[in-house]
DNA sequence: TTGAAAGCGCTAACAC
DNA sequence: GTGTTAGCGCTTTCAA
C-alpha cells in the first residue's frame, strides 16, 4: 500500500492540511517545512489516491475539451474518446467534444477560444491543422500552463503535453516494404497523395520514397498526384495518371478517403494493379475484402483517441506528464484474411 | 448528480446503515422497510458510486491470481498485467503472479490450488494447458462461482468468465493470406508446428490449410512437422524436412519459439525461402529484421494480459460479466519496416 | 504559516 | 431490526 498524506504528516510532524498544500504547491508553506515534506514524499514514493481525490473534489469537477475533424476516419478516434469518457466519468471528469468540417484554420481558432472561454475546459485534445495562427494560439495557451495534447495530427510547439498518433514517416516506409513484398521488388508505382496541408500525408510519401530509393532498385515511382481528399478529384487524378503512364502496375494511396481514385483504378485496370493503401475506413475495407487493395497500413485511431483523453485525465488528476512527448501508436497491417470477422470459434 | 444513500435514508426516514443493508441485500431489514427503500432507490434511479465503494472497502481488498507460462512470449502478457495492476492499485486490488516452467499439467494443478487455498485469491487469470485434470479443476471452481478468465490459451468449460486471446484459426488464415501475397500465390510450403498440447497451434495450422485449400490452387502444403517448442528438435525437424522435400520454397512456423528451426532454414537455404511466422518474440524479431522472415502474424499479448485483469477487476467491483465469453484481441501483421524503432521525428 | 475539522459516498463494526 | 459511528484519502474552509 502506498504512503498517504496522513502518514507523511505524521512523519514530518505537521498536519494533513500542510502536507496537502506543500504537495500541491498551493503556497503558504514555509520553504523549510515544504522541503521536509517533499523529501519524505519522494523517499516513500508518494502517489495521490485518485479515488479519494475525485471524491473530495466532486464539487468542482474537471472538464476536457476535444476538437477534431468531422469524417469517417475521425469517427474511430471519437470512439476511443468515448471509451475513455466512460472510464473517467466515475471520477467526475467530463469531455466536451466539437467536430469541425474540413481542415479549416479559422474554425479551429474559433473552436479553441470557445472551448477555453465559453466551455471553460481544463485541458484540450486537438487535431490541429498546420496553420501559423493555430500553432501560435496553441503555443500561447501551452506556455500559460494549459495542458494540450495533439491527437493524430501534430504541429510543433514546445510546451505541448504530448502528441498522440502514429509515426507517419514509418508508416510510409511500411507501405513501401509491403509493396516490395507483394511485387517481388519489381514495380512501376504511382502514388496518390492526400491533402497538402496535412503534414502526415507528406511524411508518408517521404517514408515510402526512402525505402524505394535505398532498398528496391527495381521499383520506380513513376508519378505522384494529389487527391485533395476529394471524391471526384481523386478519380480524375488516377484516371489521368494511368492514361499518361501505361507502364504503372502498382499504386499507393496515402489517404484512406480516396474512394474515387480506387474506383478509377478498378475501372481502368481491374485487379492487375497491386494496390497498397493507408487507414482502415469503410472505403479501404471494402476494396480490401474485394481484392483490389492487397494490404492496408493502419494506425490505431481508436487507441489514439483513448490515449489522448487518458493522458489529459492523468495529468489533471495526478499532475503527471507523460514519459515522452511523442506517444506513438503502433502501426498494424491488414490484409483480407486478418480483416474477416467470422471466427470458427475455439474452446467453449 | 445521482441520488445517494444518505438522501434515500432521509426520504425513507431511516438510517444510512439500513439503506445500505437493504440495497445490498445483506439481510436484517424488515420487508416493509426494505420495500420502501427499494422503491425510492428505483424511483430516483440510484446508482452506487464506485469510487466511494472502493475507498470504503479498502480495508479488505480483493486479490487476483495469475498463473502463466514462463517464457519470452508470456513476458509480454505479464507486461500488460502489470499495466492493469497499476491502474487498479488505487482501488486496493492486488495481483499475485505465478509463472510456470513449461506446459506441465501437474504444476498448473498445484499452482491453482496454492492460489485458491494459500493465497486465497478472489479471482483467477490462467493460461491453462489442454489437460483433462486441469480443465476439470477449473470447471469445478467456476461452477462454485469462482471467477476465472483464460488468457491467451483456452480450454473448454462452460462457467468461465471469459477467454481473452486471439482467434487462432483466423491467425492461421492470415498467415496463409500473407504467404499468398509474397509468393504470388504459387509455392511449395512446409509447416513447422508448435507444441501438440497447445490448442492454438493446431488451430493455426487448420486456418492456414483452409485458405490454401479454397483460395490458392497453386500453393501446396508439402509437409507438416512438429517442433515441440524445442530448440534442437525444431532444428532437426526443419533440416529433415528440407532434405526430404527439396522442392519446398516457403515455410510457415506456427510458433514464435522455434529459433532452432529458423537457424536450420537459414543454414540450408538462406533467404531464398519465403518464410512467414507467428508472434513477436526476440527470435522472430531478429530474423524479420534480418530479412529471413518476411512477415509475422502477431497477437497482442500485452493487451491480453491487460484485458484479463481488467475483466476480473470489473467483475469483482461491479459484479459485471463481460458482454461476450470470447474477448478476442486483434491480429496485427509486422514486416521489417513496421518493426523498425527509429523515427525520423515529426513536429516538435 | 499552520492546524483542526467537516465533508465526498459508502461499508462495517458495534450498540441498542 | 435499526441506528450510530468511525473510517477510506483527499480537499477545503475556517481559525489560530
Amino acid at each position: 500500500m502506498a504512503i498517504t498524506i496522513k502518514e507523511i504528516a505524521q512523519k514530518a510532524g505537521v498536519s494533513r492540511g500542510t502536507v496537502d498544500r506543500a504537495l500541491n504547491g498551493r503556497g503558504g508553506v514555509s520553504p523549510e517545512v515544504e522541503r521536509r515534506i517533499l523529501d519524505i514524499a519522494n523517499l516513500y514514493g508518494y502517489k495521490p489516491n485518485k479515488l479519494a481525490k475525485a471524491l473530495a473534489t466532486k464539487a468542482n469537477p474537471s472538464k476536457i475539451g476535444l476538437i477534431s475533424i468531422e469524417n469517417i476516419f475521425f469517427d474511430q478516434v471519437i470512439e476511443g474518446v468515448i471509451r475513455a469518457e466512460e472510464e473517467i466519468s466515475d471520477f467526475g471528469v467530463t469531455v466536451c467534444r466539437r467536430m469541425i468540417r474540413g481542415y479549416d484554420a479559422k474554425s479551429q481558432l474559433e473552436a479553441i477560444n470557445s472551448m477555453v472561454y465559453q466551455e471553460k475546459v481544463d485541458a484540450l485534445a486537438i487535431s490541429p491543422v498546420s496553420d501559423r495562427q493555430v500553432i501560435a494560439r496553441l503555443a500561447e495557451l501551452a506556455a500559460e500552463g494549459f495542458p494540450i495534447v495533439n491527437v493524430n495530427m501534430d504541429v510543433p510547439f514546445s510546451k505541448k503535453l504530448a502528441y498522440v498518433g502514429c509515426d507517419y514517416f514509418k508508416s510510409g516506409r511500411t507501405a513501401a516494404g509491403l509493396m516490395g513484398l507483394i511485387t517481388g521488388e519489381r514495380a512501376q508505382v504511382g502514388i496518390i497523395s492526400g491533402c497538402g496541408n496535412v503534414m502526415g500525408h507528406t511524411q508518408r510519401v517521404e517514408g515510402f520514397m526512402s525505402v524505394v530509393k535505398n532498398e528496391y532498385p527495381d521499383i520506380q515511382v513513376v508519378d505522384i498526384a494529389d487527391s485533395y481528399d476529394d471524391e471526384q478529384r481523386s478519380y480524375d487524378a488516377v484516371e489521368a495518371m494511368l492514361r499518361q503512364h501505361p507502364q504503372i502496375d502498382a499504386l499507393c494511396f496515402t489517404t484512406g478517403g480516396a474512394g474515387g481514385g480506387l474506383k478509377a483504378a478498378e475501372a481502368l485496370r481491374g485487379k492487375r494493379l497491386r494496390i497498397v493503401a493507408f487507414d482502415q475506413t469503410p472505403i479501404t475495407e471494402r476494396y480490401l475484402m474485394d481484392g483490389l487493395i492487397k494490404a492496408i497500413v493502419c494506425q490505431q485511431p481508436n487507441e489514439q483517441g483513448y490515449q489522448a483523453i487518458r493522458l489529459l485525465f492523468e495529468y489533471l488528476m495526478e499532475g503527471e506528464r507523460p514519459a515522452s512527448q511523442q506517444v506513438l501508436t503502433e502501426l498494424t497491417i491488414k490484409i483480407k484474411q486478418s480483416m474477416e470477422s467470422e471466427s470458427r470459434g475455439g474452446a467453449r
